[in-house]
DNA sequence: GTCGGTAGCGCGAGCGATTGAGGATGAACG
DNA sequence: CGTTCATCCTCAATCGCTCGCGCTACCGAC
């Protein structure tokens, strides 16, 4: 199949130009407290003079771990054939999970999923990483036998969502409640009355289920009726967003903002609220989940609830490395900020 | 330090199991012609019902790969510290290259480095990967030594970008003579007389220097002179964008439109026009390179030259895979393709 | 001067797969 | 009926590293 480059240097190669063991070699390239500082400091500069690097795969063969996170993606799209796009709330959040990882002395592996596919592949994964991040898993439900089949096998993942009650393994991830709470009660401030839900309200989508629980809560604590008229159940996709606001509209329902579980759907539905001529924020205003680029951007910008990626990408590592080293994790919520821009028309009222 | 899960099936196991040796499993689970049909069969049933896979250490360690290739990111944002920006045009690229590797049989490891990191960091990465590839490399010219020493130890490799005369390695990337030609050409057509460019001139970027290329080509053809006053030198960032923008305002140069050689840059050169009162296209028309979501969604929405990211994603993992496999790697560019949106006034003048 | 303790290092047995060399089997052939 | 081949498998030797033990100095204490 593959062959890597010819002949590298080996820690044989070291420890006989180093005049000592390759037992030796291997302890001191690992800052062993068993071998003296001058004998593990020869060592390092003739490896380093000699262009040596350990073997991985027979470090791992020997050492059974492999020092290397999986990330496992799951891209969002249809299983229209069509191109793998991957949320890129997902996609920032890489950069500094592949960072916090590096800092912690581990690779990461990355690997789009489709929904569809058998967790056979994650399995596989499970042998080439010492352990499983993942990202965008959508439908939490039917996915559950697959996550008992991953703990069955002491396979250590962690989830980047809420913490649901029954399902196996870690997870990490945001206050969503608090997040819908925030984004509905600032609507509310600004004097919105109908607020529509664009996203998923049930156990398939725990993340959006909460943070519609955040909006309901911060219904009820202003004495705004709940009217299910202005629920749309979707999932995430920017042309999902603006099927959402387009059946709104076309149902005739009335609404004078919209609380998007996710920027992608806010966009989608500003799209359509703004080629049915409707101002936002003027007539709707609309308020999104995540903050990724784009929504700085959009015209108007968006209005939307941060979750830093940054935290969150240090705490998975983080927290899957904990798992990986045996200590325990104690799975706490990150605190999303809501982050005002010209979509949800505070401007208006300064 | 870390621990795999505990004690798994072995290829021993299986054999075992099925009533073989273990080295007939090892064909069996390769499709090896060596092993009748039969048998084989049975045996990847047996190994299915397991759930084994095959350890990929220890294969690697015999056989000398890893079938991985490591994707590196090098992420343009300054030495200041912040967060690790990667370019979105690349992240956009890891969707495709993690697809089109997997369907070659090859992992992908991801690493983000930074600029001024020293080069052992890639020859690591070069002993757990089969073959590397470079996305947004930046400054070629002081990286030429670090592309010649990795050339030395023969590492396989291959960069994003055009094709350098002297430049170790193998190149696969996008004709960007003939996209900043398209982009000035469209310009031009528009009624556009005093064009602006934004970005890299120098060896230093070789991509960007083409784009210049076809910048200066476009403005021969048409008669029109080139002027130095025009040409802001920059890197690659929407802040950097949008400070050339204001630079040339400052300055006072005259200008009816702006060819920035990225959409991160041309995003902040519009940014900076409309905060200074100047409308997009109307007083400036603007034409990007790349085509990020972003491009999409800004207001007004970006003309742009596309560089269609499937393809340059599986045309890196196809020159990469061959280059293991020892087979010859023919560099041909991709065609880039202008997409026109508002903020080139194409529709102004319909 | 003997002895226990300890720091520092070497020995050798694997880790689990791949792979070339060689054995068993049965069909084809003179 | 003995040979000759394919065909299909088994044997056993690696790949380069890690890690439990065991060995050797050397030190201070009795």
């Amino acid at each position: 199949m593959s062959r890597m480059k010819p002949s590298n240097p080996t820690s044989r190669d070291i420890a006989d130009a180093a005049g000592v063991s390759q037992a030796t070699v291997s302890r001191a390239l690992r800052d062993s407290p068993l071998v003296r500082k001058e004998t593990r400091e020869h060592i390092q500069k003739i490896a380093q003079d000699l262009n040596y690097t350990v073997n991985r795969n027979a470090a791992g063969l020997r050492s059974q771990s492999s020092n290397t996170i999986a990330l496992l993606l799951f891209n969002e799209a249809g299983e229209d054939g069509s191109d793998a796009i991957v949320n890129p709330f997902y996609l920032s959040m890489l950069g500094h999970i592949s960072q916090a990882a590096s800092e912690h002395g581990y690779d990461v592996l990355v690997s789009l999923q489709k929904l569809s596919a058998d967790w056979q592949i994650e399995y596989q994964a499970s042998y080439r990483a010492d352990g499983l991040i993942l990202l965008g898993y959508g439908d939490y439900e039917s996915y559950r036998p697959k996550l008992a089949a991953l703990a069955e096998t002491n396979t250590r993942f962690i989830i980047w969502g809420p913490l649901v009650d029954g399902q196996p393994g870690h997870s990490f991830g945001c206050n969503n409640e608090s997040g819908g709470y925030q984004a509905t009660r600032h609507l509310l401030e600004q004097g919105c009355r109908k607020i529509a839900f664009i996203g998923d309200t049930t156990r398939h989508n725990p993340e959006f289920e909460d943070r519609h629980v955040g909006y309901r809560k911060a219904l009820d604590e202003a004495g705004q009726p709940y009217r299910e008229e202005l629920i749309v159940k979707t999932v995430n996709s920017e042309d999902l967003g603006f099927r959402a606001a387009n059946r709104l509209l076309d149902d005739g329902v009335e609404f004078d903002a919209v609380f998007a579980v996710t920027d992608l759907l806010a966009i989608g539905a500003i799209r359509a609220l703004q080629e049915r001529s409707r101002r936002v924020p003027e007539d709707v205003r609309v308020v999104g989940f995540d903050d990724i680029d784009l929504a700085a951007y959009i015209s108007p910008s968006l209005t939307t609830v941060r979750q830093n990626t940054r935290i969150a990408g240090e705490g998975l590592v983080n927290s899957i490395v904990r798992l990986i080293e045996g200590q325990s994790v104690d799975s706490k919520l990150i605190a999303p900020e809501l982050i005002v821009r010209e979509s949800c028309g505070s401007q208006l009222t300064d």
